[in-house]
DNA sequence: CAGGTTTATGCGTTTTTGTGCAGGAATTTT
DNA sequence: AAAATTCCTGCACAAAAACGCATAAACCTG
């Protein structure tokens, strides 16, 4: 085999794969597997792969995951947060929990909004707060640092106090079979009570947590009534979610 | 698999979850925890991830944007901020109210101090919530945009529930005949009930605002055990407080 | 086409890198 | 204060890379 071919074969196997080990090539192609590591190193210079420890990745790969930007799937928020704010009408009592996308939603409120919102999320809160025609309530109590939300029974029993029209949860993950989970006792505690005193139930979240679990079990699919991803309401992916009896948006 | 792709394995589930375990994440890959945290300690220092004991923490999440300039007087400020700071110790219980003086309080708060504050202003647990070794209790109720604390009857229950070692008050107007005046009556109430909830109550006021009155009252001189201005104790300016009897500094 | 030159490849040795393990220190939780 | 995690440090070991060298094929070139 060519030396130019193989490359040609090299190339064509991280484009496929996004990776390659210059071990299986070596085998695959039946050269030594310093052959292999000059291949690599050329394709490397010439900026074609990227050449790692053991082999070589694809362009692509550091596009897919290496995200430079400030948050994180911040563009795919922005098409969540719009879908979300047009279930709001006036005069609505609104609970949130905290996070990214909530906070992206709490940005994009348009300010004629006349409605009152809910919620512990101090940086929600902070943005809510900006908003001339909002009225905001805090939920009281200690702040777990680390979430940024107040956490604890006074908390708890504060929002069980309420009754609002829409609860929005941003979402860490949702799963058919194990419905909602979240990695953090406290703040799962606090999102099984804004469930419960929501006439309706809205998860946000971004398409890929659909279809990924954490430790924390939040509630069942069938506690929640909306489910709103940045993709189209037919999308493959949220089938099952159509069909466990979720609206889809 | 290749280091750099469970690295951007490990990257992808922190900016997903906002947090990621080194336990979970070494029974999901299947590598000992070192190398997770060889992992993690790799991407903390280039800055993707942040590093805390037991996993890790996307950084996205972490900043909560907040400006400093633009504050009237902030040198005086800053030497009442160290006189109120003096006065407290580990351990105390803290009722502050909002305002920009303070707000300078909160942000030079030595970072050894281990201290519970309680405040319903969302300026000032902002602040507090980037320290690192404050407990911080939010007192909840609806926000009032103009002073940007939490005002109404649930916050000041919330308020007398607790017996705080120190009551911090920044002061709007205070006068020997008057006493303690303000001018938003929401806030006034508050402020009643956090002096009635605080074995001592200090008022920090900068000069300017010394022998000044408001149309409404919060309490009389009696009431309260110490102001703290920027000038020195024995300012002439100061001496009818203290003749009233309160520990001027 | 003979002889020199370049290019491509493989082999053995030495370095470097990646990983796991053991213990003791540090930190968190109870 | 005690118990349980998690972290760090040094070490061992294996896999991979780098380097120098040898060989041979390919390719000039007069």
């Amino acid at each position: 085999m060519l030396k130019k071919e193989r490359q040609a074969y090299i190339l064509h196997q991280v484009n496929l794969h996004n990776k390659v080990l210059s071990s299986s090539l070596c085998t695959e192609i039946n050269v030594s597997e310093d052959t292999i590591r000059r291949d690599l190193q050329e394709l490397a210079t010439e900026g074609k792969v990227i050449k790692v420890h053991g082999g070589a990745l694809s362009h692509s790969f550091n596009q897919v995951y290496f995200s430079t930007n400030g948050v994180y799937s911040q563009n795919q928020k922005k098409v969540i947060a719009q879908k979300a704010i047009s279930l709001i009408s006036n005069g609505m009592f609104i609970l949130t929990s905290g996070g990214t996308t909530i906070l992206e939603m709490a940005r994009s409120l348009p300010p004629q909004l006349k409605a009152t919102f809910i919620s512990g999320s101090i940086p929600a809160i902070l943005e809510y707060m900006h908003h001339p025609n909002i009225e905001v309530i805090v939920i009281g109590d200690k702040i777990s640092k680390n979430s940024k939300i107040t956490i604890g029974s006074e908390a708890i029993a504060k929002i069980k106090e309420v009754k609002a029209d829409i609860c929005f949860l941003g979402t860490n993950a949702i799963d058919i079979e194990h419905g909602i989970t979240d990695n953090d006792w406290e703040v799962v505690q606090l999102k099984k009570a804004m469930i419960e005193s929501s006439k309706m139930v809205v998860c946000l979240s971004i398409a890929e947590k659909v279809n990924s679990v954490q430790p924390i079990k939040v509630c069942d699919l069938k506690e929640i009534d909306m489910l709103i991803t940045e993709l189209p309401a037919n999308d493959p992916l949220l089938k099952p979610y159509c069909d466990a009896g979720l609206r889809v948006v």
